[in-house]
DNA sequence: TCATACTATTAACACGCGTTAATAGCCCTT
DNA sequence: AAGGGCTATTAACGCGTGTTAATAGTATGA
C-alpha cells in the first residue's frame, strides 16, 4: 500500500502551513489566497495524488458527504424489484453531480426504529431517502423528531416528513377507467403488495374509486393482495379463475406480478385480451416485450429518484422553503392487453 | 436534534474512564474488565441511547466497516440493469451479516484510474466490488498495485485480482450445443455488450466454440454486438433478418437483449420457435413469463454477490489464503423458445 | 513483612482535517 | 517615523474514537 498522503505532506512540499492548503483545497474565499499560493499548492496536491480522508473530514466538518437509501423489505423482496436499477441511476446521477455518496441500508420490518435513529447518530450520513414506508412503519415518527433530513420515496398518510410519489389514487383510477371505457363491468383487482404499503392501498382505493364512480357494483371478492413479484401474481389469478367468478378484466397493480398473473390466464387456457383483458402498473421495460405488449401506467421512477434526491439535498443544505409532498404526474400507456368487451352469446 | 451522546457522556454516566467504556463496548479482551463495571458501562449506554460516531470510529480505527459496490457502467445503463436487484440484494444481505456498510459508486468509462485511487485513498471503504469489468479498464492495473481488497464480479484475463464468476466460455458453449443437437446448422448470435467486457468476449467464444466444435462452418456475418439492452435487442435482430442471412437459430447472451430480439422477429411476421429457435442467457426473472417461455442460462447472480462480499471480507481480515478465482456453476433452462428444426421444402 | 505478579483502570496521544483567532507583512497617509 | 488599514498566512484547538503505556489496587507466596 502506497504510504498515505495528508495535507501536511501537501503543505511542506508547496512549503506553505496545512491551513493554506485547506483554504486553497476547499476554495474558502472568506481568507484570501494570493493566486501564486493557490497555485502551488494545487500543484503540489496534484504531484503528491493527494486524495483527503473522508473520515477526518466528515469528523472535523461535521458532514459525511453521503446520504443513505434506507428500503424497508428484506433482501429476499429486493432481490425481485424491477424498479430498483432506475431508482439506483437515478440517485448515482444526482448524488455524483454532488460530489456525495451512496449509503445502501435495508432495514427488517419492524426493526425501523432502531436502525433509523442509528443511522442518524452515527452521522455516516447527511440525510437520507426512505424507500416503499410502510404505514405501520413505527421509526417514522422518530425520524421527523429527529430533524435529520430526510425524504421518502412515497407517502405515508398523516406523516410530515417530506415526500415524493405519484398519485397512486388517481392512477389505478385512469386504469381501470379505461377498462370500464372498454365495456367492462365485472373487472378483478390484483394488488401489488399487502395493505401497509401505502402504494398497494392507494391502488386499491383507486380502483375502488373507479369502480363506484360508473355506478359499478364493487365486489370484494374479485381483490387479492399480492406480494410484489410474479409468483404471486401467478398465484392470485390462478385463484381468481378458480372461484368462477366471471370476470372480463383484471387490473394488477403491479407489472411483475402482472406478468405472473398472465401466465396464469394462458394456463388456464384463456386469451389476452380477447377473454380478459389486463392492465399493469409500472412499466417496467419489459412491459413492452411481453406477449401482448402490456397496457400499464407509466411510473417516471428515474425521475421520481432524482427530485427526491435534489430535494434532500436542499433540506441538507438548510433550504426548507420546498414543497412538503412533491407529486409527479403518471400516464396511461396502452398496448395490445386490452380490448373491448366482447359480448358472448 | 436531539444532543449527540458521545462515550465520554457514557463515561461520565457509568463513572468510569472513556477507555473503560471503549474496551467494553468493543469487546476488547486483552485487557480484562470487570463483569460489573462492563454491566454498568452497557447500561449507561443503553440507557443514553449511545451510537458511536462512524467517521470517528473509522478515523481512529483505520478502517471503515464498510465496503463499496463501483460499477463501470454510465447511470443510464445502469437503470437498465435487470440483474442489480439480485446483487444488491446478496450483497446487502452477507454486509449486514457482518456490520458492514455498502457504499455504492459508477465510474464512467475512462475515469476508472482516478476513482479507484479516489475511492483507496479516501479510506470511505475498506475493500471493493468491481461490478462489470471492462478488458480496457485501465484502473484495474492500479488496482492490483495499491492493496487495498478487491473483488472482481466478473473476469479479466491477465488481472490478478480475485474475482468470482461463471464460465462464460463453457455455459454460451452448452447454450449454442443445445440448439446443434435440436439439428440447427445456421446459427446466429447477438452478444450481450460489446467486446471489450469480458462476459460478452467469453460468450462469444463459447459460441464460436461449439460451432466449430460440432463441424459447421462458422460465419462472423452472423454476429452482432448488443447494448445489455432489449432496445438494442430489437436493432440487432432486425439487423440480422433484414440480412436475409438464413438462420434459423440464435443465440443471444442476454435475456434482456433476447427480449428485444423476440420482438423483433415477431414484428417480421416469424414465429418463435417454429422459423426460429431462440436461446437466452442470464434466466432474468421475466424469462418464465414471456411468450414463449424463454430457455436460457441460468446464473446464481445472487450467489455470485454472496461469494463475492464473502470473500472480499475474508481478504479484508488478512486472511489472503483463497482461491483467487471462484467458478460458479451455470445451468441450461429449456422452456419453449427452442424447438426442433423443421426442414423446409 | 515485603516483594511479586496479576487485575482493573486510566491518562495521554494519535487519527487527518476544518476553522477561528491571532500574527506577520506591506503600502499608504499624516 | 509612526500609526492605520489592508492582505496573506499560520498556530492552535476541536471533532469523537481507538489504543498504548503507565498507574493504582489486590491477592499470592516466601
Amino acid at each position: 500500500m502506497k504510504k498515505k498522503v495528508t495535507s501536511q505532506d501537501v503543505a511542506d512540499y508547496a512549503g506553505v502551513s496545512r491551513t493554506t492548503v485547506s483554504f486553497v483545497l476547499n476554495n474558502v474565499k472568506r481568507f484570501s489566497i494570493s493566486p501564486k499560493t493557490a497555485a502551488k499548492v494545487r500543484n503540489a496536491a496534484k504531484e503528491l495524488g493527494y486524495v483527503p480522508n473522508a473520515s477526518a473530514r466528515a469528523l472535523a466538518s461535521q458532514r459525511a458527504k453521503a446520504i443513505g437509501l434506507i428500503m424497508t423489505r428484506s433482501p429476499e423482496y429486493i432481490a425481485t424489484d424491477p424498479f430498483l436499477p432506475q431508482i439506483l441511476g437515478g440517485l448515482l446521477d444526482v448524488v455524483k453531480q454532488n460530489g456525495l455518496g451512496l449509503l445502501v441500508e435495508w432495514v427488517e420490518p419492524g426493526q425501523q426504529l432502531r436502525t433509523y435513529l442509528e443511522l442518524t447518530r452515527a452521522r455516516q450520513i447527511d440525510g437520507m431517502i426512505v424507500m416503499t414506508p410502510r404505514e405501520d412503519d413505527t421509526g417514522l415518527k422518530a425520524l421527523e423528531e429527529a430533524e435529520i433530513p430526510a425524504v421518502l420515496m412515497g407517502y405515508i398518510p398523516g406523516s410530515n416528513l417530506y415526500s415524493v410519489d405519484i398519485d397512486n389514487v388517481q392512477a389505478a383510477k385512469a386504469a381501470v377507467e379505461h377498462l370500464i371505457e372498454l365495456g367492462h363491468e365485472r373487472i378483478a383487482c390484483i394488488t401489488n403488495a399487502a395493505r401497509p404499503y401505502t402504494s398497494a392501498n392507494q391502488r386499491y382505493e383507486g380502483y375502488k374509486a373507479a369502480i363506484e364512480n360508473a355506478g359499478l357494483a364493487f365486489d370484494e371478492s374479485l381483490v387479492r393482495y399480492a406480494d410484489f413479484n410474479g409468483h404471486s401474481g401467478y398465484d392470485r389469478m390462478k385463484s381468481l379463475l378458480d372461484n368462477n367468478l366471471n370476470f372480463t378484466a383484471v387490473f394488477v397493480a403491479s407489472d411483475s406480478v402482472a406478468f405472473g398473473a398472465m401466465a396464469a390466464i394462458r394456463d388456464a387456457g384463456l386469451r389476452i385480451p380477447e377473454d380478459i383483458s389486463i392492465v399493469g402498473f409500472d412499466d417496467i421495460p419489459m412491459a413492452s416485450y411481453v406477449t401482448p405488449n402490456l397496457t400499464t401506467i407509466q411510473i417516471p421512477a428515474k425521475e421520481i429518484a432524482e427530485q427526491s434526491c435534489h430535494l434532500l439535498i436542499q433540506l441538507m443544505q438548510g433550504d426548507l422553503s420546498q414543497n412538503r409532498a412533491i407529486t409527479l404526474p403518471t400516464q396511461l400507456i396502452i398496448r395490445q392487453s386490452t380490448a373491448h368487451l366482447e359480448r358472448r352469446p
